[in-house]
DNA sequence: TCTCTTATATACTCACGGGTATATTGATTA
DNA sequence: TAATCAATATACCCGTGAGTATATAAGAGA
């Protein structure tokens, strides 16, 4: 029987219940991917996660599958934060430039990110055949979208008549790198990184008439 | 007793057999840094290794003290590559943006290569601390270096007057990317990589005028 | 020729950590 | 109230792979 405006109460409804338990298998998946941008996926043991939470390994069982689904959870949300980012930009207002450097920012902002981080710290290598393929494929989505955005940039005259591939790689390389070394508790915000990275490669080193 | 003009002999002399032991021991480093790069760190055992080799595990430990000092000779190998990059450039001629350019397309070069790829690919999560503090040393030189350079560029003109340190951040992101992608087998060649990379970051996106 | 060193192999030890079998407790439902 | 299910723990199994103890064969030097 629902209960519309139940007070707070220790006994819990069914969907409480199921809010519970997304809950703790969402604080598993954010413990586990901070230690695996620490101290790297291989260097992790379950054990370990399990103990950062005062729980034990069949605990984690219990709402994942096993350790590579974990990692490919924190993956996959960081590529859906990626994706997101280069899909709203999308249907903005402005030229191909302004639009592409507000997809930029974002990505570069997810990228310093927990579970961006995770993305660029997870190699194909970590993953079984299967994984490693899904992985691929969305990140491919992810740059060829790039590589729309750069093209229509290119149609319109915002963007110099560059070769599309190599500077969507371009842009991903310098981007993905803060997810290696941006220490959100430093001195630099990840805003401010984020702008100063896109300025940079927006305007090139080299000085505008 | 040296002897100065020897016939090729099927007896060694010392040097010869010195000789000899450094060539093994680096072919187990190239089989080494090979699989590293391929299937990763920790997903490759020592024993992998040997076997590509024809030979077997306390072969190589005759040769290499441990897995990691494998990897950290690996590492340092790719990194003296860098270091030769940035410095070699250092004394030629032009202003500081042609200096730059030169040092970006050999940095580009190096990070398709075997022991440069090892590079990018080994996060300081790999090493010990002692390993990792080497690492992030020799690093930071390279850092190093390539900021005096762009410095030099800021200083003459040639080079617009940006954040120093971001811009060294966004070469090296971008520059370093190719490590995780690049096929040598694949259609485009490193050199067509390196100046294209080269020239995307010199000029930047925006058109100009 | 006898010994010492170098290069190599076989066969082992041992810790770590992924994954599981099973017990327990407390709440839910019939 | 009995039966069931969800959530959690303890205690285990077992494969993998780093590293080692030990044997052997061959060449070098005395």
């Amino acid at each position: 029987m629902p209960r519309p405006n139940a007070a707070p109460s220790p006994f819990r409804s069914r969907e409480e219940r199921e809010r519970d338990r997304e809950e703790k298998r969402e604080a598993v998946l954010r413990a586990a991917v901070r230690m695996f941008n620490a101290r790297g996926f291989h260097a992790t043991s379950l054990d370990d996660v399990a103990a950062s939470l005062g729980i034990s390994k069949p605990t984690i069982y219990h709402y994942l599958g096993n350790k590579e689904q974990v990692l490919i959870e924190c993956v996959t949300r960081g590529l859906q934060l990626l994706s997101a980012a280069a899909d709203t930009a999308r249907a903005q207002p402005g030229d191909g430039l302004a639009r592409l450097r507000s997809v930029l920012r974002r990505y570069a902002l997810v990228m310093m990110d927990d579970f961006g981080r995770c993305v660029v710290r997870t190699g194909d290598e970590f993953l079984s055949a299967e994984g490693a393929a899904l992985f691929r494929a969305r990140k491919r989505a992810i740059d060829l979208s790039m590589r729309a955005l750069i093209e229509d940039g290119i149609a319109d005259g915002s963007i110099a008549p560059l070769d599309v591939r190599m500077t969507a790689f371009t842009l991903a390389g310098a981007l993905n790198w803060p997810g290696r070394w941006h220490d959100p508790d430093g001195p630099l915000s990840a805003e401010q990184v984020a702008d100063s990275l896109v300025d940079i490669l927006i305007s090139g080193l080299a000085p505008r008439a």
